[in-house]
This record gives structure tokens, sequence and C-alpha cells, in this order.
DNA sequence: ATCGTTGTTGACGTCAGAGTGTAGTACTGC
DNA sequence: GCAGTACTACACTCTGACGTCAACAACGAT
């Protein structure tokens, strides 16, 4: 079942071998999370035995913890150098990275945040959308209580809606980007309309695509 | 940290301890899943111990198998006798149950949908909002792969919206479900847009609520 | 008030999985 | 060609969590 390598291939350089555990753990650990997810599985997966995995990380937690660092790295990477400077360009990134690493996207955001010892992780991004939505949500929707809404619904959706986009084969990129920020701008709309509208779930003019 | 019973109650009827272990249990299980809640956790948070558990399940699987059918159960009701009978109006339900159960909502959809032999439970009501959405947005989304890309997305974004919902508070239960509807509604404009539109992140008009 | 029923308990058996030695083998420098 | 180094593998120990057993305590019916 492993992956990686067909053969007993042997003598890898430490750092290649590194990487390839890396990213089998990655592949392992995306299936069930990290509880659900052991040391023999994780060997099995990159073709090598228990034992080489402590011959380059410490524990499981340090393997784990390598894991989503690497794919924090990554983000940080595709998304933007400053912490903080989240912007709506910022949704190319983050299709970028989840194009590159698949797995270790959906580890971060599926799994490693629902683990505790883990969620602060995720939190750092989440929290970037969060702000940055949150001070555009204020604006348009006087009810507080739905701008918190909006608020913490819109990073979800951002990244559910990559997850979604990966799920149904990463159709053009070149619009995913747009189509999310559509998406995004559409939960916002959905706070910020007056009590008095109402909505269907279908638009009255198919394709019209009018403004959101 | 029991969150039932202050003082060292005893001796309640066997119908209602079960209750209160499976309400015990449901918030123990909603905090990290499956795998890393532990049996001594469940017993502490009713305030027994792991015995009595045992007294009443067969094992920790057929505990947790008994927790979610609960959640279950209490979201067909809310939501609709008939299996398949999933329609917008449902949205009301699912806001009902998130709100009359809110730890077993979240167990539901945010644990047991990453657990592999649980995530059939929750598949069940996924694919009934997949396919009744599927069915709408094929008719008004000509790419197939956005269509299916929003198929997966609308479920998730109906979901999350009820979570996010609950964290800010429940407001106005009334219009909850409509904002949602709209919501939804702005992820399926955003599959059916044409490729030349453009949109801003934040609607040029607030608070406008043009058609969606 | 007492007996049977039922809930409760601390201590124990068992097993999967994390973590660790010792031995073997392939690549690199002299 | 040889030695040193470093990666690999098997067999082992140990912790922690699931699941179990005997004894104890409290409530209801007579």
């Amino acid at each position: 079942m492993a992956t990686s390598v067909p053969e007993p291939v042997r003598r890898l350089p430490r750092a290649q071998r590194r990487e390839q555990i890396l990213a089998a753990a990655t592949q392992a650990f995306a299936r069930a999370g990290f509880a659900s997810t052991s040391l023999d599985d994780i060997a099995v997966e990159a073709g090598i035995t228990k034992v080489i995995l402590y011959r380059h990380f410490e524990s499981k937690t340090d393997l784990y913890q390598a894991v989503l660092d690497r794919v924090c790295a990554l983000l940080a990477t595709h998304v933007g150098q400053q912490v903080g400077e989240f912007t709506e360009a910022s949704i190319d990134g983050l299709l970028a990275a989840a194009a590159a690493e698949p797995a270790g996207f959906r580890l971060l955001f599926q799994h490693a945040a629902r683990e505790p010892e883990f969620r602060a992780l995720t939190d750092r991004f989440r929290t970037e959308i969060h702000d940055i939505a949150h001070v555009q949500i204020k604006a348009v929707v006087a009810d507080s209580a739905w701008a918190q809404w909006a608020s913490h619904l819109a990073p979800t959706v951002a990244i559910e809606a990559v997850i979604a986009w990966l799920d149904a084969g990463q159709p053009d990129p070149a619009q995913a980007a747009d189509r999310i920020r559509a998406a995004i701008g559409g939960v916002i709309a959905a706070a910020a309309r007056s009590t008095m509208d109402h909505i269907t779930l279908v638009p009255d003019r198919p394709g019209s695509g009018g403004p959101v």
C-alpha cells in the first residue's frame, strides 16, 4: 500500500529521506488525523519501518508538528510573507498552496483544526481571515451579532471552498479565486441584507450573474 | 469538572441514567472526537465511574454509536420525517436541531464526519442536501465542474453556517434560516456567474441586498 | 425495619501502540 | 582495497486505555 516506492529502495540521503517521511506522514495523517494514525501506518506508507522514523524525529508529536510546520510554511509562502498581511488576493495563495499539497491542506484545516493541541496553528490563519473580514463586514452589517456570524463563517467558507475545489478536480485555477471571493461576498451579503428581503435558492435569471 | 451534578447524586432510574450518560458523552466526544476521548473522561463528565458505562453500553464504540444515533434521530425529527425529503425549508430544522443540542450537532458534523468508521451517518444528511442542491444547481450552472463544486460546497456551507450561528450566540432564529439560505444562494451564484464578471468582497451599496 | 434490587466502586487482566536497544549492510574517503 | 560512517531492520520493553470482576452502599416494597 506504500504509495511512494514499489521496490525496496535503500540508502536515501538524510534530507531526502526526511522529506519522503514528511510527505508520507502527510498522506497518512490526512486520512484519519493524529490519534487514529499509528507510526506503523506511517512507516508502511513511507516504505520503511517504525525505527527509522525515530532516527529523523524525536516522537510522534514531533513528527506531526514537523508535518504541520511544513504545510504552514508552504501556506505562508503562497499566501504572503508577513503575518497580518492577509487580503482578498490571498485567496489565490490559498488555492496555490492547496494545489501544491492537497493532503497537507486537508490535514491542516480538517484534522489539525479539531485537535486541541494543534489547533493554534490553523487558528493563526483563521484569525487573519477573520480579522480582515470583520473589518469589512462591520462596515456593511449593522447588527453586530450577524457581523460576528459572517466573520466566523467567511474564513470557513474560504477554506471549504478551496477543499471543494480540490474535490471537483481543480477546474480552471484562474477563475477559482474569483468564484470563491464571490461566494464569500454572498455570505457577507446574506449577513448584510435587511430583514425584509426574501431570497430564492435559485436565482430568477439563471446565469445573469448580477451584483452580489 | 462534571457539568451535570455538583453533589454525589446516586440511584437514578435506569433510563434517566442512560440519558445522562448519553448527554455527558455527547459533551465529552464533542471536544476531541472518538479516538482522543477516553472512557474515563466520559465517566468523569457524567460524575460516575467507568464501570457504570459498561452497565449501560456494550463498548466504547457502542456508546459512541448510541450518541450519534440519538443526534441523528433528533436531527431527523427536526428536519423531516422521511429520508430524501430535504428541501430548502429543512434549514429551519437544522437550526432547531442545532439549538436543541449544540454539542451533538458539532460532534456529528465536525468529528464524526472525519472518522471513517462513522462517516456514513453524516454522509446521509450531506448527500441529501447535495442531491437537492445539485438538481437546482445543474439548471443554472453550465460548467459541470463548477456545478459539482457548488454541490459539494452548499451542504458544507449550510452546516458551517449553522455552527457559526451557534458561535455567534444564536441571534434571532426567525431570520437565521433566511440568511443561511441567502448565503447558500450566494455560493450558487458564485458558481453560476459568467467568467467575465468581477466581484468586490464588499458590496458596492451596503445593505442594498440586491438579487443574489 | 428489613430484604432484595440496583447502582456504585477500586483493583485487575489484556492488548494495541509508542518508544528503544543490538545487529547488519551499503555508501564514502584514504 | 579498507575502514569509518550512517542508514536500515528485527526483537524487545513499557505505558496507557479498553474492558472485567468481586465487594459495598443506597433506595423501594412489604
